[in-house]
DNA sequence: GCAATATACCTTGTATCACAAGGTATATTG
DNA sequence: CAATATACCTTGTGATACAAGGTATATTGC
């Protein structure tokens, strides 16, 4: 299934991808501050909540919360429901609002010079 | 002097070069439909015009000039000033206005969607 | 019971790209 | 004619989003 014959060149994929880079784990804490979630559930929720302009596949994910697992920000409980499979929980650490905090203050800084680059289209 | 003894440590690094990836060919687009610049230029013309947020290197510009250039999205002339050394200009062509068109719709829907998942703390 | 399916988690390999560091060439200036 | 400034370019590194494929458990249909 992977590419239809006449699909268009997409280069697309690259753009959408690398504007992803490192907004990940803000994203991840954001949801978090919600209250604990798991791995699926995450993935569901940010492709529900944004349309699927934020999507991650769960390969990108669990890599993701790993990170954030071994740097301290979330910590994590297994839970067997009484019916279903295991499920990882993520819960938000003391530290990991701290970060989300900072995250959240890196990356309005980081969209507001570009809000302000892209604004003016003639300098003073 | 690479690292002063007691600088704090910078994780920080990480997470503002992650979030330039993507946004730098839009920008450099951006910049070049006022006229055309020169790579120097451009790198100054940046970090004024953003406070050194969304700052290059002029190692970090070149290669991405030449991405445009391969493209197609940009035109290349040399010219020896009166005084000083040959400056390299860059010029935006046709196809370069349509994929600023895009990158811009692009990053409008990247912020746009962060925008609204960062905005509501409880959902429905 | 047992195949088929669904749910959920995890791993490996690849490509992309921002950046640091270092290099080249030309022009100006003391 | 050395020292400095301007401008361009190259190489190597690290971070990371993603595709693809894999594992394990639970449920459902026959």
């Amino acid at each position: 299934m992977s590419r239809e014959p006449n699909a268009p060149p997409d280069d697309r994929a690259g753009i959408d991808r690398e504007l992803k880079r490192g907004s990940l784990e803000l994203i991840v804490l954001h949801l978090l501050e919600a209250g604990e979630a798991y791995g699926y559930e995450i993935v569901a929720k940010l492709t529900a909540r944004t349309n699927g302009v934020l999507g991650v596949t769960d390969g990108t994910l669990y890599p993701v919360l790993y990170r954030l697992e071994r740097a301290g920000f979330v910590s994590v409980r297994w839970e067997t429901p009484e019916r279903g499979v295991p499920r990882k929980y993520y819960r938000l650490t003391a530290s990991g609002r701290d970060e989300l905090v900072r995250l959240r203050h890196e990356w309005n800084a980081f969209a507001g010079a570009m809000a302000k680059l892209l604004a003016n289209k003639e300098e003073k």
